[in-house]
DNA sequence: GATGAATGAGTGTTCATTCAT
DNA sequence: TATGAATGAACACTCATTCAT
């Protein structure tokens, strides 16, 4: 037990802890204001420590804002790690899929609004980040099993491409979020609202499916 | 006094080129890099004229930024109040709907990513220009009068919400413009490849019709 | 004589004062103190326009400091090209452009000390500056005309390389001025001393003489 | 306690490993940057140590040029205490003093550099070095000692100050060096080929010589 | 309507140095 | 003796904007 404390140097954590708040802190910038709109010093002035720091642990503003990307990806594949979807009857696993993947874009703004960000500068960051094509790869994996068994089955067609799929899950779950403001403004309806995100997932599962099972 | 009269007309043409002279640029320039990206400097050296002339008409970086916005948003309307579907069958209608809106998006990322920049500033220049709201409940209107037609003709479903279907169409035709980078990076398609392209439009008219259809 | 009033816009005049006056002040701080000593800050102050001007006109500190060496290679180039040697005998001409080479080092230490930063550069800077090899080759020129002279009418050795005396007479020059202080330090004489800088004067004249002068 | 003792010297010889590796690092980045040019952490990176050992034993940026300068200097006062020119006819002993003094520039740029830093730098630390008077003082006394000899023998011009022939030996043995990048660049010769150092020592040399010879 | 010159506040970055362990 | 973490002051540079002509 008195290993236990002593095992650990103290200093390290510390230092661990200083990179944590400064990426969470960065986040919340990057995420609200883009890579180009953060500003460093409003960083630094939100962190436990010191701009000097930014650069010590991070080298730069662009470092920084990959090292938030970087986190903000890993994080997601902590929690589909943690879901598991294959025990479940075809159709029940893909609908639990879609949801859980609607469900974190509403509960992740900042991942939205990153990877938006990111975008905007043409993907030139999350190029350079190594392991998230491989994390992307084990998310086709898992639906492609799905979309198998399903048509193994006779529940949905046959030869549906996961990466289509994917693709129009990721596109109803990300709209709601990363547009949020602007359909606001033309239409008048706020996805944010709990009743409208209910609906809409609601819809969503729906719609993917329909098109997913055969006719 | 007839040559002074001949003048100004003169003149006028001369500023109303100047304008769209510097809001073609600026729209390229903000699409581009976003709003906090852009350079007014370096957006006025790609024009025929000066940096001064940009504050003389628009006032400032947000001012022309606003105006690149209301001219985006004007252009759709202009193209949107061309295209008839009213005369066609419901399914028809709907599917040229669709396939128009998707193509809309191919069409003219500059307009998607000035959406996405506006999202990343929480929509606050959209909220202060006039008659975007107009132009989009017409777009609804026209929506749920195919919607109600295809109702009453039995072959769609009764009681769908328009906002509802036109933000799931959005949704499907923002998504392979605006995330086209990160997508590519991800799982190694490229939206923009022609091929991509056609059979991803195939798609997702299939799958909007799949789900407003009866079933 | 209005004429000439009018003739020049009063801005552009500005403009290359405020650039003259800049350049002026520069001069002054990167000889003193190096280009990696000295500080734009610093410049900036002492000047009558601003940093932001600084970097208006010259696009940055590298760029100054280029701006300032050459325009202290342009300013030599100006007094040789007014002193003409060549009517003098030839024992004469020498003797009057060593002097002249040794008085211009002690009355331009700012020049020296400049040619003294750019060889702790290793004159990476001045390689990109253009003609200054042009206005060398006439330098050269004129001391081969005249040593040519001398040899002809057997008062110089033959087969003398201008570029060898030019460069003896440089370090003799030199010298006085860019090692002053340390030579101050370990020897307690000081160049800059009037009686030093005479006889000093007297021996390198006298010494390069020698050495050319037939024996 | 016999461990202890011997323990202590091993520190010791480690500590004197770790100044002199400081050392020799510090001198070939001050020599290659200047004291304002070089970097404290680029030094500790290059040591074998850290960057609080030069704080410890030098106490900082200055007290380790300081150092860095007054090893530099040891190590002339060594070179030359082995050299003995005494013994030698006067016209040889001189001979063999200038080629020793202009060779020693040659293979020791990184003490040429530092000497013209120093110079950039107004001699603010060499004045703060003792030693390095008493150390110039013997080598003006060398030179004074073969320049009476010689005049006494009546080969050499008699009454010649020392000093005076000290600077114009180490005016011509130092301008190769310190000046050999604008030199390159304005004239085209490169004084660290081989062929031309060859010539311009014997040219050097018979310069001098020529001087201070009886006529 | 048009142009080059000018500006102040800010913006990312780097420096020598010190602290805690 | 030794090391990684931390710091604040300074540093080069950029921005949107305005002025004088």
């Amino acid at each position: 037990m008195a290993a236990e404390g002593a095992a650990k140097p103290k200093r390290k954590r510390e230092a661990a802890e200083t990179r944590e708040n400064i990426l969470q802190v960065a986040t919340a910038e990057f995420s609200e204001k883009g890579l180009a709109g953060a500003r460093i010093d409003e960083i630094a002035l939100r962190t436990n420590s010191s701009k000097r720091m930014i650069y010590y642990y991070f080298g730069g503003k662009d470092g920084l804002y990959r090292a938030v990307l970087e986190r903000a990806y890993a994080r997601i594949r902590a929690q589909e790690q943690d879901s598991r979807f294959e025990d479940l009857a075809p159709e029940q696993a893909l609908r639990a899929m879609i949801g859980h993947n609607f469900d974190y874009h509403y509960e992740n703004p900042e991942f939205v609004r990153l990877v938006m960000n990111e975008n905007v500068h043409h993907g030139e960051h999350i190029a350079e980040i190594a392991g998230i094509r491989d994390r992307n790869r084990s998310v086709i994996a898992q639906l492609g099993a799905i979309l198998e068994k399903g048509a193994a089955q006779g529940v949905f067609q046959a030869g549906l491409d996961p990466v289509d799929i994917h693709s129009t899950i990721s596109a109803l779950s990300f709209y709601n979020v990363s547009n949020r403001y602007t359909f606001r403004n033309n239409f008048g309806v706020d996805f944010a609202a709990p009743g409208v995100r209910a609906k809409r997932r609601e819809q969503v599962v729906d719609c993917v499916l329909t098109w997913v099972l055969k006719r």
